[in-house]
DNA sequence: GTAACTGTACTCGGATATTCCATGTCCGAGTAGGGTTGG
DNA sequence: CCAACCCTACTCGGACATGGAATATCCGAGTACAGTTAC
């Protein structure tokens, strides 16, 4: 199981857009700062931008900007957004597969292994909703307080 | 995200294996049972005997058996032996290719986002490690009773 | 009758193709700002 | 001098290639059983 590149890089998007609260923030100037893909950048924006989380801006002075304050955007909100909707785990009901099989329905009841596994999956997602972008800012500021100034000096200085 | 679907197939392969026990069941009655293709379902019971979850045994009568105990068997083992170690999440530092970066260590303390992320890969973790094989064995014949005596009588009769 | 031997059929195990999705790229639609031109 | 207009440059947005990993398959190594043969 892999988890897309993308996410990486849309929770360390989303953390610059929320210290650096310029009007908009361009996917090239974004890609620049952090040696990446811009096209490919661009895309995961967009998909957050589907999602909600951020507004984006066409044009000139356009880019994209942070739909929400930081504490109302959760870890899971961003996960969703680039990977989607679906669960990891997904039963294919083989067990309905079996020989003997009857004519009519088989297993009403839903497949314990699937249970399970949604069960594991719950308590993954519930860890995710519960860390907010603002906690993963104030996590940074404790232990490396000079990430963003950095960030916000370099996205100022290289306005022009 | 997308889990492997080896994964399913080996759950329901441990499952059906904790339920007969036979000898040895083989891979390729196995995949009859469950209309799997035989080599591949083959390929992730290697994955288990690898892990250790399975026992394996050549030639004739030959087959799989569970190593130990369902009670012992954690779907948390079974998910790390087919999808291999690895978290799904991989920071891969891209805060450390920002611009300004002096000659040194930049970062020595940890990633914020890798902490938040590892976080709820955990919880995940921990809720697979406390449901052990015996425990789906149980919700099954809770809610599916016929399933196991279905599975040993098929088992039996076409041992022949 | 018994025991050793040989052949066969069946199993796992790993090396080898193929398909599909994540990754990466490119070009078009739209917009804001500035320069220009006419009043 | 001022305002309207046009043009350029820059942005997002989605359509289009590419690569690598999951999926699927095939063949070889090894083993137990059965049949056969020699004693």
């Amino acid at each position: 199981m892999r988890m897309a590149e993308g996410v990486e890089w849309a929770l360390h998007s989303c953390l610059l857009l929320a210290w650096v609260e310029q009007d908009a923030v361009s996917a090239a100037r974004l890609a620049r700062y952090y040696q990446l893909p811009p096209a490919y950048l661009n895309k995961q924006l967009q998909a957050l931008s589907k999602a909600g989380i951020l507004t984006s801006l066409s044009g000139p002075r356009g880019g994209f900007r942070l739909a929400r304050p930081p504490e109302r955007i959760t870890l899971m909100d961003v996960v969703a957004a680039i990977e989607g909707p679906e669960a990891a785990f997904r039963c294919t009901e083989i067990r309905q597969r079996v020989p003997l099989a009857g004519p009519g329905v088989q297993f009403p009841a839903p497949c314990s292994i699937a249970g399970a596994m949604r069960k594991a999956e719950l308590a993954w997602r519930h860890a995710l909703a519960e860390q907010t972008l603002a906690d993963v800012m104030a996590a940074t500021e404790r232990s490396t307080p000079e990430a963003s100034d950095r960030a916000r000096r370099w996205f100022e200085d290289t306005r022009a």
